[in-house]
DNA sequence: TCGCGCAAGATTTGATCAAATTATTTCTGC
DNA sequence: GCAGAAATAATTTGATCAAATCTTGCGCGA
């Protein structure tokens, strides 16, 4: 443990590894979340794991149920709608303000995201794809410079992400689409229109993946 | 303190007491928020006023310093654009998913809920007019039951509501204004579109009086 | 079927330690 | 001796932990 570390309080530390295992999909839709387990698991104390359940369940990535146990919360049809409307509209916005202020280099970083994504397509790793995917959106999002905006997005991620992870092992990580073609060439020809499309479109293609895993019943 | 408060855990409780101090303007812009202080001032344990401090600054109500201290975010240009924004797109949305499911008891009680900000501002009450003005919004939003979109407009009252408690304060609460009586009618008229629309002048009214003021350097 | 008690887990408190801020003192150059 | 800077002490505040208490859900036996 190196000087910066010990400069980070354990429960940002448990708080992030928490959000990651939601993000990324070690916890899946409707798993009971315990305060014990995560002590167990995460080897941290009770105080840390209890506020990063409390944010966590703030930023509706887990569920506090009456009973006052937490579950991931499983994905709905009325949910998924609502999550849909939100990110096309905060996403799309949020590319837009980050495109004119993205340098060239910072492009090139989201083209080696890009590529890290395409060779864990090739080597069916979902955990990675997921990560990079994530890693790409964010990256992109924070150069916007909009807190409010960009806290929503990480939040709507949260509440979206265990079914994609649930999705995504479902049709096979070989089969995983990689969308992001169209948002770097635009981005290299400064179309900031174009590039708000094509997150877009890579939403609303996210989003009917997962509707139809849960039209089908597989969430 | 009767059966039913005792099963409703005091972190339950103590979160809901210290959002509405940021929602009604207890706490100011800039102000910090200490757990020592908060313990003697709420009479709570550390362990509630941590874990309500954790919600709320997830939620954007309060501020994480680097210093590990926390504040009440101040109200700046970039922040009330997004807010702007993201409330336009969000809350609408939500009026005009409630507006079918309203049955004429519950808009009756919407009326009553009017009557009472009209009677706060006879009364030049800044408090009373806050609180009506939250109820009337969020009785409308809960009844579209979209939990993702209610979260998101209440995390967006939260920043908002300490700048428009210090604008309120400013103009003088016999000035206020009630942009209701158009929600109301097209409500009754069961014109959802014109119900959706009187909610976003609303909201765009609150936004200039707020931008006004941070252009004078009042916020 | 209905209570009763047991087990798992959540809640809360208070103690202890660490970090940051503020107040105070000491030192240094003039 | 004095002003200002640096060091140090004191105080406030935050972070973490572990023990005690309370709830809830479940199984067991009447």
């Amino acid at each position: 443990m190196n000087a910066e570390d010990r400069n980070i309080p354990t429960h940002e530390v448990t708080y992030g590894r928490l959000r990651d295992m939601v993000l990324f999909g070690v916890l899946e839709p409707g798993q009971p979340v315990t305060i014990q387990g995560l002590i167990r698991d995460l080897d941290a104390g009770m105080t840390p794991v209890r506020e990063a359940i409390r944010r966590l369940t703030a930023e509706g990535a887990l569920l506090l149920q009456g009973n006052r146990r937490v579950v991931v919360p499983p994905m709905t049809e009325t949910l998924l709608d609502q999550i849909a409307f939100a990110r096309l509209t905060i996403e799309p916005k949020l590319a837009e303000l980050a495109g004119p202020r993205l340098s060239a280099e910072q492009i090139d970083g989201l083209e080696r995201i890009d590529h890290g994504i395409d060779a864990a397509i090739e080597r069916g790793d979902v955990h990675d794809y997921l990560e990079g995917n994530t890693r790409f959106h964010f990256t992109l999002y924070d150069a916007a410079e909009a807190n409010v905006l960009n806290d929503m997005a990480r939040s709507l991620w949260l509440r979206f992400g265990p079914a994609l992870r649930v999705v995504c092992a479902r049709i096979g990580a070989q089969n995983l689409p990689d969308q992001h073609e169209e948002a770097l060439a635009a981005l290299r020809a400064g179309d900031f229109a174009a590039l708000s499309k094509a997150i877009e479109k890579d939403i609303e293609q996210g989003v009917e993946q997962v509707r139809a895993a849960l039209k089908a019943g597989e969430v």
